[in-house]
DNA sequence: CAAATAAAGGATATATGGGTCTTTTATTCG
DNA sequence: CGAATAAAAGACCCATATATCCTTTATTTG
């Protein structure tokens, strides 16, 4: 008797770690003072190496700003700072995901919906436009409160 | 430049696969005419091995009722209508789903709150009791009315 | 009982996300 | 300029979800 379980979640690992070192970024970074990949995985116990890869990722669509040499690093650009957290997730995952089916069936919507859509849409549309009003910055803020933690 | 984009989602294909599966058997199985993993497969469009292995594991785990040989089947008893679709969702993808962390941390509640922690958990929730609410029966009637399809 | 049927079960293959390693490019500083 | 530093980029490996195949067990029917 196997009873094999796969995980599944919202978020894919590269997504989430995305959004821990941003910021982590936005907390710790500043025009004077980059951080380096280095330092953030270390931090926030992500592998190096794949946090390089995904900061690369979020660097190319100018999500995070860097610099390379000698002090070099990553830190935010006043553009950056109002990045919404939507943006961060489409970047990572695809813009599939907040219009995904629960079923995963090709054609599910209100006119043509699988049979848990209506039951669950809300909490998908509710989930993607509270991402979509929430930037990078508001999101830092909230780690200074309280127990709040990356 | 690689823009890899990682698919995450909310339930597994298992799951998935899982949900419309018993879904199906509702609708079309009765304790007279059991319905084979074969129909199944093709009406449903998921590969027929692998469907199997899924009805294993619900019938190990007493969500559908089988039997063997000619004429044998799949079919939901009187317990068996009444699972919660939660119950499928736990057993499928695990019982961690509905209390995992939306950036992955370990240690995320109230009392240790990640980021995003009081910005979503409302909608984590919100479709937790919504499926623990909702009975396969109740969902296999919505099937009848309108446009809804499996 | 024998043959046929279909689920149960186990072993194996494939695709993808996750993770590592090495080389190249850009920047800083002595 | 040359050495050191750190990001960018590409190749590669590993674990797991997904998918397939084959054998065994149970049940029905002639």
């Amino acid at each position: 008797m196997t009873t094999t379980q796969s995980e599944s979640h919202v978020l894919s690992k590269s997504c989430q770690y995305a959004l821990r070192a941003v910021v982590y970024v936005a907390r710790h970074a500043s025009s004077s003072h980059l951080i380096g990949a280095q330092e953030m995985a270390e931090s926030l116990e992500i592998p190096k190496h794949f946090l390089s890869k995904i900061l690369q990722q979020l660097t190319r669509n100018q999500l995070v700003s860097s610099t390379k040499g000698p002090h070099g690093g990553f830190y935010l650009n006043d553009v950056n700072e109002l990045t919404t957290i939507d943006r961060i997730v489409e970047v990572m995952d695809g813009p599939g995901l907040f219009k995904a089916c629960v079923l995963g069936l090709p054609e599910c919507s209100s006119t043509h919906p699988c049979p848990l859509h209506f039951e669950v849409v809300e909490y998908r549309d509710g989930f993607y436009h509270k991402l979509k009003r929430l930037t990078v910055k508001e999101l830092a803020q909230f780690v200074h409160k309280g127990q709040i933690h990356l």
